[in-house]
DNA sequence: CCGATTTGACCCGA
DNA sequence: TCGGGTCAAATCGG
């Protein structure tokens, strides 16, 4: 039986492949004119802290229609969350205990991480607290530890961990985020605020190929983890409001994912850079590539549980070397 | 003065 | 017992 599945799993991936991929470019669809309407609506004046207008609430759930549809082509197997070969084992069973200070961020560490290996800076879209370093056995560089900081005003379970790669401790050095938990900071990208970066999604759009399945086990091979894609939608507006901070940076990129940021979204070129004459960098990326992995957290998914794909791979074709 | 970072200590699971 | 994740006091910087 169990080999019968086996074969029967091996025969439908391409077809599955290539459906995950055409649902996956619905999805993108869907969330273009997710993050339109926030801009509209944010234009017009409204609060953007609420999703819940109508069109906005319709877009959300299209595009939980499609993660939904991605999940059952990908045939679920929410692998859970593996040990990554380089020693990323941040996310074990145990780990979330409700009853000390950081539940909510093991909590979340437990449900989802969303792993992310990029060249050259570990800015997002978010604002970062670092709370803690740690050096990591057989590992030469420390991991670092930010949390959201709207922890505490929102409640916002997200962290990240920020470790630089073994092998590339060069001038543009890859740094493997894993991000943990979901914003509830979260309020979609702002259009005013830094967050933006010009068509954003269109644009990034152009620059990537989603692959499910095999194609992320090479990814998994040369990143030791699973797959994809940005998670959440950001914090900017606020951060920005909040004053300066060395972890706020502008993003050329954008992402607006629905709020629920349940799945990982579409990625983003990203290399934000504090620095004017790097700016340069970001008009013309020169990241030589920007890999995102995700890998959603056992069943305890939060919400729902939907999203069962644990690999997807977005690479940025433009930059791929 | 306030907020962010640093860093040693503590806690917990394996 | 060890390794990893987080806390929190001390320190730093704007």
């Amino acid at each position: 039986m169990v080999r019968a599945t086996a074969l029967a799993a091996t025969a439908g991936e391409s077809s599955a492949a290539s459906a995950s991929q055409l649902v996956a470019e619905g999805r993108r669809s869907a969330a273009r004119l997710h993050a339109l309407l926030c801009r509209q609506q944010a234009a017009a004046g409204s609060s953007s802290s609420t999703l819940h207008g109508c069109p906005m609430a319709l877009t959300e759930q299209i595009l939980c229609c499609f993660d939904r549809a991605i999940a059952a082509l990908h045939g679920g197997a929410g692998a859970g969350c593996r040990e990554d070969d380089d020693g990323h084992a941040a996310v074990r069973g145990g780990k979330c205990k409700p009853e000390r200070g950081s539940a909510g961020a093991r909590a979340a560490a437990s449900s989802k991480r969303i792993r992310v290996e990029k060249k050259a800076t570990m800015h997002d879209n978010f604002l970062w607290r670092k709370y803690g370093q740690k050096e990591i056995k057989n590992s030469k560089h420390p991991r670092l530890y930010y949390r959201c900081s709207y922890r505490d005003d929102h409640g916002c379970t997200a962290t990240k961990q920020v470790q630089q790669s073994e092998d590339d401790d060069t001038a543009s050095p890859v740094y493997v985020i894993t991000y943990f938990g979901e914003h509830f900071c979260g309020r979609v990208a702002d259009v005013g605020g830094p967050v933006v970066a010009g068509d954003d999604g269109e644009e990034s759009e152009e620059l990537m190929v989603i692959s499910f399945g095999s194609s992320a086990a090479a990814a998994a091979a040369a990143t030791g983890g699973a797959s994809a894609a940005y998670p959440w939608p950001c914090c900017g507006e606020d951060a920005k409001n909040r004053g300066p901070s060395k972890t706020w940076s502008l993003p050329d990129w954008e992402e607006v994912p629905p709020l629920t940021a349940n799945v990982a979204e579409e990625l983003i070129e990203e290399e934000s850079t504090p620095e004017p004459e790097l700016m340069g960098l970001i008009s013309s990326p020169d990241l030589e590539y920007s890999l995102l992995d995700l890998e959603l957290g056992e069943s305890s998914f939060g919400i729902d549980g939907f999203i069962n794909f644990d690999e997807l791979s977005v690479y940025s074709i433009d930059n791929a070397r």
